[in-house]
Parts: structure tokens; sequence; C-alpha cells
DNA sequence: AAACATAGCAACCGCCAGTAA
DNA sequence: GTTACTGGCGGTTGCTATGTT
């Protein structure tokens, strides 16, 4: 046999908080802290469902939150992490501090999609609207920018972001997208991307501790590392002096480690658990 | 001023991975 | 090894506020 229910489902309120009811769970966790949110409605004296709890603490009681409107550089850093993440808006909101998934997801459905839509840029793809399947485009990574001794011809778009390896032209960009941020690795892949083991399943630091990165971050990914014609996400992402990365932009890794914001996801710092950045 | 449309956001729902029993 | 619960996540809903006609 497993566990005892979670929660009794009769008995308990559902809809919007009430200030009493948010007084108790804040005097609650206050005095007992976060955990076992089975319990704590019968604790706390709630008629509340545990993990209505849990979602009224996190996503609006916690005195971390930040509130107010996302600035400029949290829409950036948003688009730019949904490009890599998709909807992991969990993994997102990790990386800043303050927010919260619900909160990330919800301003993404309502201010960042438009936004993205108004500049012809496909919010699910981060693709130009009109993109064509056999037509390469400024979000593929054909384009050949140098950053650090890389050769430059056209820069990409400052929203769009890809970390697709140049592939002859009846490959779908969409497929080379999706192997890259899969890590598929086919032995056609291997031939072309410098960095075929890149794995997104990325750990990540605490956001807190490393909040003062968030902006240089941001210059920093609008500047990716370029290997050759592709981008290599590892590098641009400050993996170079990991075993993660094996691209040639290793070469240059002495000058790298003193770019601000290298160390994007924390990665060089050795291993980080992304389920660390859940706000306590 | 009233009616309607739209935007914003808090909260719920259902699913899944991990794990206690 | 199996069952069933917990905690967490992403998707969706529905209420409220604001804007427009």
């Amino acid at each position: 046999m497993g566990r005892s229910p979670c929660c009794e489902k009769a008995h308990t309120n559902k809809g919007a908080w009430t200030k009493e009811e948010d007084d108790r769970l804040i005097a609650y966790i206050r005095t007992h802290g976060e955990g076992c949110w089975r319990s704590l409605p019968k604790a706390a004296g709630l008629l509340r469902c545990g993990k209505s709890c849990r979602l009224r603490w996190i996503n609006y009681l916690r005195p971390d939150l930040k509130r107010g409107n996302f600035t400029e550089d949290e829409d950036e850093l948003i688009i730019k992490l949904h490009s890599l993440l998709g909807n992991k808006w969990s993994l997102i909101a990790g990386r800043l501090p303050g927010r919260t998934d619900n909160e990330i997801k919800n301003y993404w459905n309502t201010h960042i999609r438009r936004k993205l839509l108004n500049r012809g840029i496909d919010p699910a793809t981060h693709r130009p609207v009109t993109d064509h399947p056999t037509t390469p485009t400024t979000t593929s990574t054909t384009v050949t920018t140098t950053v650090n001794n890389h050769n430059v011809t056209s820069p990409p778009p400052p929203d769009i972001i890809s970390f697709a390896t140049a592939k002859p032209a009846h490959v779908k960009n969409e497929e080379m997208e999706e192997d890259t941020k899969l890590n598929i690795s086919s032995p056609d892949h291997q031939k072309q991307e410098r960095c075929p083991d890149l794995n997104l399943e990325l750990r990540i630091g605490p956001p807190q501790h490393h909040s003062s990165n968030m902006i240089p971050s941001i210059s920093y990914m609008q500047q990716p590392l370029m290997t050759g014609g592709t981008i290599c996400f590892a590098c641009s992402l400050g993996v170079q002096d990991n075993k993660e990365c094996r691209c040639s932009a290793n070469a240059t890794s002495g000058n790298n480690n003193n770019n601000v914001g290298f160390d994007f996801f924390k990665i060089k710092n050795g291993a980080l658990d992304y389920r660390s950045l859940e706000m306590k």
C-alpha cells in the first residue's frame, strides 16, 4: 500500500484566497517552514488542499517575490531562455530571481508572445513567421559571425537564437534545431556538429546567488560564439573549459574566461541541480 | 453611463517522476 | 516488485480590471 491521500477532497475551499487564509498560511510557514504540504492545511487551520497552499505560497505569498513590471532585460532574457528551453517555465524562472514560473508563463502568454509576433517572429519557434523550411533564414546558424577571432559576415537578429548547425539545404531547419536541442547525435550530425554531445539536461545553480550575472549574461548571449559557421551552444553558455564542450573555441577559451557573464548557467562551478532553484 | 471587448493574472486541473509503504 | 501518494510542472480556465464603442 502507498501513503494516505494528500488531502480530503471534500471540505476544502476553492477559488480566491482570503486575507485570513493568506495570513494563516504565512504565519504557519514562518513558524514551521515549508514542506509537508499534505499536513500543512490541517496544521495551519486551513480548509485547503495542500497543493493549493503550496501554489499560493510559491506564486503569491513568498517574501522574496519581486512583483511589479518586468524590465526590458528580463524580457530579453525570457525570450532567449524560451528559445533554448521551450515552455520549461520553472527552468526559466530559475534564472529570474524573484519571478515565478506561473508569472513568467502568464507574462509570456500575454506580453511576449504578442511582442514577438509584432516583430514577425513566431513565439513558438523563434523564427520569422514567413520562414520557409527549405530556405535558410536568419534563425539558422549558417550565418557566419565572429566573436573573439571568429569570422563575422552577418550577425543574427537580436531576438532570434538558434543552436542548429550548418546542414544541407534539403534538411529542414526544424529537424536540425530539434535534434540539437535534444542532443540527438546521429552519425551525420556528428560530422557537422562541433559540440555533438551538448546536453540540455542542464543543472543550474540557485538564481539568488547569481543575480548579478543576469544582465551580463544577456549581453553575452546576444553575441554567441561561432565555431566555424555554427554556434556552439556550449560555448555560448560558457562551458568551454568544461568537458561538455569539445569545440574549437576552446583555443580561445583563455580569453573567453574573462568574458563577463560567461558562466551563464554556472556550469563551470560544477554540477548544479536546477531543482535547487526553487525559491525558498 | 451602459454594454461589450480585451487583457491580465490567480488558481485549478491533469499529468508525470520519484518514492514511501 | 507493486501500488498509490507526494511534489512539481505545464496547460488551461475563469474572474476581475481596464479600455473601447
